[in-house]
DNA sequence: ATCAATGCAAACCTTTTGCACGCGT
DNA sequence: ACGCGTGCAAAAGGTTTGCATTGAT
């Protein structure tokens, strides 16, 4: 794959979000964009302060609210993914939308994410006790990549 | 089963955590036992807020601060364990000591639990992402129960 | 021009901490 | 008697809300 080949997707992607939350009526205002635009380019779990300190480059006067509405509609919509760390507070990640279902490897220390292959609803022949009414489940691997061991 | 066998069972267990405490050299007061009782009893995730209007039943005076300190002596002891729900707030189960490892199908309503068969860390079949360290992982089916649906 | 989105401030909820007193050992 | 455990009060941290203003359509 050429250098240049991973921005070029990268910008398709954006658009393609930018494409959605239009599509959804909802106004397609900068801070929108600012989100969609760093949790692309971070491509891992970040915290709302974390998000509002990279936004105040741009809005400096931005406050905790403005991202929190934000991070709301961009879940609704199934942009954004929220998972709770051990810590109890909650991070996004921008969906990978490769992949329909999914599960991830979680690195605690900077938020970076694998795919896992497969889900234990799927793959693990589970008897579901009687009566019970499954309606979501969380299956999620944490540790340290690569980069952070 | 003889209908009086539960509650021995029960007693035999409760027995068995106080023994706990005791062997790690924290003192067996009566709020660590009333919060090992209660949760024995009810057999299911409980919020703080929850086990404190309970024991305020004995303990008019007692507060937020005992409560969240001896959860979390418990929880380090391995006699409880912790969960954090959807709404973000964590609630707290008597540990099942009939397996050592395992996950849970928990009611979201009532918090009740019921076992699940196997884990997908051994069962799954995973190939762990190169030079990723796996430390914990999280696996919950969240759902009604039979007496919720 | 319209109505959603935002900033501000304040509230909210859960959880944590410092300190002096009380209780299990 | 010793020192952990507790109540009180207050703070901390993350998140949400009401209201007036701003800005995208």
């Amino acid at each position: 794959m050429p250098e240049h080949a991973h921005d070029h997707n990268h910008d398709q992607a954006k658009e393609r979000f930018f494409d959605r939350i239009k599509e959804q009526g909802f106004k397609l205002t900068g801070k929108r964009q600012n989100i969609v635009e760093i949790l692309l380019a971070e491509d891992r779990y970040i915290s709302a302060k974390e998000l509002l300190e990279r936004m105040k480059e741009y809005y400096p006067r931005i406050s905790f609210d403005t991202v929190y509405r934000n991070l709301h509609l961009l879940k609704e919509e199934r942009l954004i993914e929220e998972s709770v760390f051990g810590d109890g507070g909650s991070k996004f990640r921008i969906t990978c939308d490769t992949h329909d279902h999914h599960h991830h490897y979680i690195c605690t220390r900077c938020g970076k994410t694998e795919l896992v292959e497969g889900c234990p609803m799927d793959d693990l022949g589970l008897t579901v006790p009687k009566g019970f009414h499954v309606e979501t489940h969380r299956f999620e691997i944490f540790g340290a990549c690569s980069d952070c061991s």
